[in-house]
DNA sequence: CTGTTAGCGCTTTCAT
DNA sequence: ATGAAAGCGCTAACAG
């Protein structure tokens, strides 16, 4: 059944498999004089069936329209060949690359996918792992806002991963922090700054492991460092967040994810604020816009789309999915147009 | 259940419901000592039993920490619970805010939504579909590359709504062409261009409406009006096309989408080329980075966020998603730095 | 290699 | 108001 023959009227939908029900493997098996039983095996146990009969069965399948429901399959074997992705917020660019690197694995796969936005709310985040649960074979859980104990307790029912962000007990997948906050901080230091804002997001998980590292780089390096923290990461929170940077008098500063760094780059230029003549600005992640704003975004580049099909496949792999594991992905610095050394009069 | 008392020993996860194994309704039967169909009446229809009793299973279904499997629901009733959404290309920006209108409606409602791409082909997008048919209770179409015809055959399974584009024989939602063209096209008339290119994407039918429009809308104010085919709707397909745009002497180019004119942009701005002096560009769509390109730019704000949440709307809605309608949504211009009057040298 | 028979978890008549 | 029983479409022993 090609599409060059677009709607010809031997179209299989409308065909045989009285009123417009979905024909079952019973309708095939009465058509070709078998058992249903053996259709079943043709269709999925190829090789267990005389090879005759199964290319007659295949060919009634086929001229029939027959389509397995997924859902009947599901209840006897357990298994529903769909996965899903959790994840705070769908809207996020960084996101994008991850979900599309998920999906990829998983369609070629066979496997369908299912998104699932938290709202970046742990209560969500647990409700929604509960209720997709029984839907899936497993869950890719990315930034988690849940703690890792919450995380395991979950996973003794279904297998998840955790992406982007490290669950002890689980297999993780994330970037290497240590490579690239260590390169972040010798760019600045080589520059000539003494001084580091880190634009976080307070007390989540994730935020914390950068928050501490950079705390350390920049202190072994003599750059005095001051957390400021942002309501949401977003472009609206990096705008925001100027006047604080400002007042803190910094002449470098670090953003959580590249929309508040867009968002600081933002609300600088709409203020008049010269960048990076007044301070540097650092973004993490590397999404597409990085390269197109004004000043191109200097940033950690995060292996997203990498994260994303590794992390599925340890997911649909029943050797690795069960297994607590890390795997640690390169975080790239990208020197653009948005650092540079401090002015004379800031400094 | 609440977060506040994180992991007490009294976790249904564990608990009871003998082996790992979810419980069932039968589990909650035995241990109310009632009947299973009693337990399904009580949990799904109120009202219908008696209201000691309902709270008596209710209370134990907690206890259990039970959840309904949506797979064995469907197979009785036919129902799935969940949606899918097909699009093009996940990464593509523009789709994200309308995937996460879709999201937010469905999510609302109870329903879960299956994410699936079809990589721009045709005849993958025919399969998905056809795939997916059986595990859903309808589909959101987002830009569909498949005929009227062939999208009206698949929806007589399941019912399809068509998002972004339209399709005459469905429900659809979709940007009001007219206006925005008309709009863009009155501000470069009003700047004084007598020449746009317009960058499309060649013979898609999305394509193929704005490129007619445009046409016309040129004419009628006496601009010239050339079309220029990118590969590929990305910023990538855009940088690849400045050499032919500025072969072809336009003072003015309209994008297929802002992807396509971020990469116009980026091409210029790193072969020295000064816009919006060289040219004019007006992008489309208005995602989140158009603002934040240097020059930011002009372009159509279409309402994806809520293209998204309509479609949505209309699909899981009995009484709307089988008759072919027609949802026309505002599509502005928005004017940036990108645009200006022709320079006297280009003119 | 193929047919028989249960049964997955839930809903839904039909009785009681 | 509740119980009994059948069945959704498919798979999986177990026989033959």
């Amino acid at each position: 059944m090609s599409r060059d023959e677009p709607n010809a009227s031997d179209e299989p939908v409308a065909t045989e498999g009285r009123a417009g029900r979905r024909p079952t493997i019973y309708d095939i098996a009465q058509k070709v004089g078998l058992n249903p039983s053996t259709v079943s095996r043709a269709l999925n146990k190829p090789g267990r069936t005389n090879a005759a009969t199964e290319e007659k069965i295949r060919a009634a399948a086929a001229e029939l329209g027959y389509r397995v429901n997924p859902m009947a399959r599901s209840l006897p074997t357990g298994l529903t060949g769909t996965f899903a992705i959790v994840l705070p917020d769908i809207t996020n660019p960084v996101h994008f690359e991850l979900i599309r690197g998920a999906e990829q694995v998983a369609r070629a796969s066979g496997f369908t996918l299912i998104v699932s936005e938290t709202e970046a709310s742990a209560d969500l985040e647990l409700e929604t792992i509960e209720t997709l649960q029984p839907s899936v074979d497993g869950l890719l859980v990315v930034a988690s806002r849940l703690a890792d104990e919450e995380l395991a307790a979950l996973a003794r029912e279904k297998p998840i991963v955790a992406a982007n962000h490290s669950a002890p007990s689980l297999p993780s997948v994330i970037p290497d922090l240590v490579m690239g906050l260590t390169a972040a901080m010798d760019h600045l230091h080589d520059l000539g700054h003494g001084s580091v804002a880190y634009l976080g997001l307070g007390d989540i998980q994730i935020n914390r492991a950068r928050w501490d590292l950079t705390l350390d780089l920049a202190t072994t390096r003599g750059i005095s460092a001051v957390e400021i923290t942002v309501d949401a990461p977003t472009v609206a929170g990096g705008a925001d967040a100027l006047r604080r940077v400002r007042a803190s008098g910094v002449t470098a500063v670090l953003a959580y994810n590249d929309l508040v760094a867009h968002g600081l780059l933002r609300a600088a230029r709409s203020g008049g604020v010269q960048l990076p003549e007044s301070f540097s600005v650092i973004g993490f992640d590397d999404i597409f816009s990085a390269e197109l704003a004004a000043p191109a975004l200097t940033t950690l580049r995060s292996p997203l789309r990498e994260i994303g099909t590794r992390a599925m496949q340890t997911l649909i792999d029943p050797e690795r999915n069960r297994v607590p594991s890390k795997v640690v992905l390169p975080l790239e610095l990208v020197v653009r147009e948005s650092t540079a050394a401090p002015s004379v009069r800031t400094r």
